[in-house]
DNA sequence: ACATCCATGTAGGCAGTCTAAACAATTCAT
DNA sequence: ATGAATTGTTTAGACTGCCTACATGGATGT
């Protein structure tokens, strides 16, 4: 039984086409093909199947695949042993983020690098793209959903919480609400909104602070820029849910953020990554600093 | 990572000798001296090291080995799984055993074969030989211990109860005691024993007779073959503690068997195995059959 | 000192995997 | 509908890598 063949089954039920496996290891089409083909004459049974002019798995190609992963986690395990031995966390990491989440934790990360190690970064909108689907192609996934619901379950990868971050209600300077130590929902009645586009995690806050409140709000811009909305937010012309460590990069002092009672107000920003992947020594060096610099960010946001 | 070399360098763990690898594998010593230099320059650090005129693994090649194990492991799972998709138990498994229980349990288990699955017994003297050792060379291990006290625990090895068989103290007709339910330690002062040699469970619980009694055995013979003891006992030469499923099968209604109260005597048979062999479809079904005829034999003993 | 045992080099053969290019099948667009 | 594009498969040939055979270098024991 050939692990490499296994580990090819794996990458087609990831990446769903032949073309993708081969472009991904880079090979050939054929190449791929012509494995596959073996590990079926060895299985004695049909792993693929032509469905138009691609190629599906077949329930036991799907089974075998998934003890594909476990094959490749241990060895994994392995070669992160004899990196444990040398104390030679080497090599690259390849990483994506959605744009607050990098602005937040990856220049610290970066910096503290040890040498040999190498961070290479990305950053993918998260409402155009599916993120647990970039595991396939990046070591390292940084996402964010709302505390208790995982969007991103039972696809078998594995997921490390690097911090809760609190939803502020964003103000400018002068609003009637900007001496208050907090803000509860029904303060917030007739306000007017900077939203964000669909399937932002801010969408079901919002949402919430409408039962919450009993009534409806009114949404008069939907944009997908943190930076944009703030400005809008800073020009008067309504206000925002905004996360705290985030915000205010670039215009501070003209922006209040004020925290939120009554409702849970947080998203969680969690690392997405194949199991196999998360055993390279590298890659848990990245992770551990990754956490690291989350709890220094965190804490420099708590007031003494 | 080549899962091979990583095999290899299992192999020469449990071996202890790049000759004996080749052997096992079907290669040339060359050949393995080779893969396991090409691991080495992979791995960055020395994993072997010379010593004498052999060969012993470094602390991280004995790291590496171990975790060879789980890879190993994952490994047999992924082809049992299709084995198990197509519902077949096919092919050869290799079994040693100490003779009394290969004599109890493998007929029973080799008549109940499915068709295509082939089992290979031999049999060991159990003081001669190192029975967990037998695990490279064999699929399967029958061996016996004291309960309680697990001589081969801590080598990483599978082991799977199969049944607890107590000793009984063997009698000749018309022995005084030979009326008797059972017998007590106090009722054996001033017997005269047949023995086993060294090494035998047997001895310790001998040992914890005489304790119990507050008086020393006397011991005539020593043999290792039951079937010769048996014929001692039945000579009236002296009685000896025999297992009870497994004795008088030469000249049944001239021994007398009598269950030993006030002491825990009985004798624990496990299959040990490797870990990665014990995950094969082929060797879980004989497991399976091997329990299932160990519940047997036992039932067939208890009265009514 | 010699025979033996064990591991390791070296050269060459062989098998298995890849690339390249042609082919077949399906979908999409015009 | 017909051609173009996409996707997977086939075939032939090159290349890589593993293994065998044979020779060499230490270490052990008689």
């Amino acid at each position: 039984m050939d692990v490499q063949r296994l580990e090819l089954l794996r990458e087609l039920a990831d990446r769903g086409s032949v073309t993708a496996v081969a472009l991904a290891t880079h090979r050939t089409p054929s190449a791929v093909s012509q494995q596959l083909k073996v590990l079926e004459r060895e299985a004695g049974l049909p792993l693929t199947q032509r469905q138009g002019r691609g190629l599906v798995l077949t329930d036991a190609g799907r089974a075998l695949a998934r003890s594909a992963t476990d094959v490749a986690v241990s060895l994994a395990k392995a070669t992160a042993l004899w990196d444990d031995f040398r104390n030679n966390a080497t090599g690259e990491v390849s990483l994506v983020t959605f744009p607050t989440a990098g602005q937040m934790l990856l220049p610290g990360v970066i910096k503290n690098l040890g040498p040999g190690l190498v961070l290479n970064c990305a950053d993918e909108d998260p409402e155009l793209s599916d993120f647990p689907a970039f595991t396939a192609e990046y070591d390292i996934v940084l996402a964010h959903s709302m505390s208790g619901q995982l969007s991103w379950a039972g696809r078998g990868l594995t997921v490390v919480p690097l911090m809760t971050e609190p939803l502020d209600v964003g103000l400018p300077v002068g609003h009637p609400l900007a001496d208050r130590a907090w803000v509860r929902p029904s303060d917030l009645i007739g306000e007017t909104w900077i939203g964000v586009t669909d399937g932002y995690p801010f969408e079901r806050i919002l949402h919430a602070i409408e039962q919450e409140a009993g009534a409806r709000l009114s949404m008069s811009q939907r944009f997908a820029d943190l930076a944009l909305i703030e400005s809008f937010v800073i020009a008067g012309l309504g206000i925002a849910l905004v996360p705290r460590y985030t915000s205010g990069g670039g215009q501070p002092g003209r922006l209040v953020l004020k925290p939120l009672r009554g409702i849970e107000s947080e998203r969680q920003i969690v690392a997405l990554m194949r199991p196999d992947r998360a055993e390279r020594l590298a890659v848990r060096t990245i992770i551990a600093a990754l956490q690291s610099e989350a709890a220094t960010v965190q804490q420099s946001h708590t007031p003494k």
